[in-house]
DNA sequence: GCCAACGTTGGC
DNA sequence: GCCAACGTTGGC
């Protein structure tokens, strides 16, 4: 059992919507970061624990928790000429760029940047690193259940 | 909109 | 393999 930070653009899909999704389910695609796609690939297991970031957004921050389902397969985006996420250079046979489903759990309140900052625990976080873009990074059980203390419940029992 | 920081591309 | 130029991310 491993645990994820993934960052989402509440205006492409926020907690709300994968919430709203059939089986609170949605497909993660658009990953088109090498680093970001072998977590995805190489590290993501059925039931790993996922903090939902908000990002690019008024308030970013943490705003809802969420894991993984299933195994990891090629991102059809990456084959549609008419997707933002086209790649000319993926093929069926050689795919470059994966998906991974994400089913939210639960919403939760909004614990914003500034106030994981103020945490010392927290302090070395991947997300919190100078210069980190990373959509897709590590978090410790030590981070993952500082957060679920935060948030005053027990994350992953849901 | 600005800009720091990072990733990717491509010429050499 | 180096590295300059360019594109992207994402907080502010």
């Amino acid at each position: 059992m491993q645990y994820w930070l993934m960052k989402s653009e509440p205006d492409e899909v926020s907690i709300d919507d994968v919430l709203a999704s059939p089986d609170q389910t949605t497909a993660w695609f658009g990953v088109r970061n090498y680093q970001a796609r072998n977590f995805m690939r190489d590290a993501m297991r059925d039931g790993d624990g996922v903090l939902f970031y908000h990002s690019s957004c008024a308030q970013p921050g943490i705003a809802g928790l969420a894991r993984i389902v299933g195994q990891p397969y090629p991102d059809a985006s990456q084959f549609d000429p008419h997707s933002k996420y086209h790649d000319p250079k993926a093929t069926p046979e050689q795919p470059r760029w994966i998906s991974i489903d994400v089913q939210g759990t639960q919403k939760t309140r909004l614990l914003a940047l500034p106030e994981l900052r103020s945490i010392p625990e927290l302090a070395e976080m991947v997300l919190l690193q100078k210069g980190s873009r990373l959509s897709i990074t590590p978090v410790t059980p030590a981070q993952w259940r500082c957060i679920a203390r935060l948030l005053g419940q027990t994350p992953g029992s849901a």
